[in-house]
DNA sequence: GATGATGTTGGAACAACGTTCCAAAAGGTT
DNA sequence: AACCTTTTGGAACGTTGTTCCAACATCATC
């Protein structure tokens, strides 16, 4: 009983101890419960009860406390998942968790679109990459395919993360799309026929079966388009 | 007096009048030459040789200056567009249109990324569907391509401007992904197996050659699962 | 021409932000 | 106790988007 008390008082001392890892805790609450644009320092230092200049002894910029949130989410992510799918599965998997994330957190969506260099990005390129190696991809065909998989993941993070700036209340998600599907219906005729006739079916989709649908196209061009014979469509 | 009936002669009054217009142009030129961060109202201002206040009669908020900057860039790159192609051919020139306008603009590509729901995207959307109904591709099919290609350059649009933001001044774009590439080579072997094999052909690669791969590669998956022939290459 | 009405101009002022600075406090070491 | 290092928290700085308002220009009407 005694013993526990030795030491590691750095640790226990305070329990209002600020850390990085109290810091991004606390920034992802505010992020997930009143939206981006309420992450100020001022609303950190407050919650935090703290200064704002205490804050950059252990964040070095409000970038770098986004990077940090948004790792915080994906490494969640990717860690989550289960081995051993079968390849294609195993790529839905990863695709559809980043996809859920980021409904979670839409934060990360913006996060992801806007710096896609970041560390947060690798781990899901890594995946898959090894995948697709396991797929049987060839050479420079790995790092297109896997590419093009981000790039896909990463236009839609931006426009989920966008549609949910624009509701900026609205729970709604169908009511934003209705919204949308309107306005589509309202184009000129002459210019916009594709867009007019598609308008109906915009607010009665699923994003998530959407987003599996192109995942699951690229697959079918990968499969097509690496396999022994070119399906030379010419 | 009740004689308030407006005749809307709005005619020219003086060859340096105020115009938006002549605000967007003056943004375009501002975000041309010295990036993103440099558009502030004062120097836009500054550059017109007005006040701040005087913009705002004319533009209703930054973000509806930066609409309408991207509205006019898109707007040219789809209306310089070939008619009359085969569809495969016409889907790949709106592509690389709006990569070339990225290249040339990468501005353009944060702003897309991050607002994807404004009136710039539709004409892009549209003409995929056009080209994807002339391909064949049936109902609700039609919309599920067309998004994905958008997608894919979505991401693909953020990603090239985050990349031209970092550099912040380096002409050189393979330098910037020599180092990334020197980033990817230090990852931990036991963690990023991929992307330290693929690490050496980033800095060789052909931004734009990766960008019509993928492309590409949706295509394939389009014919492989909407065409009246199924290649099941299982 | 003079006169209002209407719209435009331009610069000062405001609120909010990220960030920096620094004096006080806390903690650890001798 | 005395000293040094790290942490804290609030004031202050510079910049931003935006608003406000007094001066100005333009034009239909007297």
């Amino acid at each position: 009983m005694v013993v526990m008390v030795t030491k590691t008082k750095r640790a226990e001392r305070r329990t209002d101890a600020l850390s990085k890892e109290r810091i991004v805790e606390a920034a992802i609450e505010i992020l997930d419960t009143d939206g981006e644009s309420a992450l100020t320092f001022r609303a950190l230092a407050a919650r935090l009860a703290t200064g704002s200049g205490a804050l950059y002894h252990h964040v070095a910029s409000k970038n770098d406390l986004l990077t940090a949130a948004t790792e915080e989410v994906i490494t969640g992510v990717m860690t989550g998942l289960a081995p051993g799918d079968e390849p294609r599965a195993a790529i839905q998997a990863i695709a559809l968790g980043v996809f859920d994330a980021i409904d979670a957190h839409p934060w990360v969506g913006t996060q992801l679109a806007q710096e896609p260099w970041q560390f947060a990005v690798l781990p899901v390129l890594e995946g898959f990459g090894q995948q697709l190696q396991a797929l049987g991809v060839l050479g420079p065909a790995q790092f297109d395919c896997a590419s093009a998989l981000l790039n896909y993941i990463l236009g839609l993070a931006g426009q989920y993360a966008a549609g949910v700036r624009l509701l900026a209340g609205v729970t709604d998600r169908t009511a934003f799309l209705a919204t949308v599907a309107d306005r589509w219906a309202d184009l000129d005729p002459a210019r916009f026929p594709f867009l007019r006739q598609a308008a109906p079916q915009l607010p009665a989709h699923d994003d998530r079966e959407q987003f599996l649908a192109g995942i699951d196209l690229i697959l079918a061009g990968i499969t097509a388009t690496s396999g022994s014979r070119r399906s030379s469509a010419r």
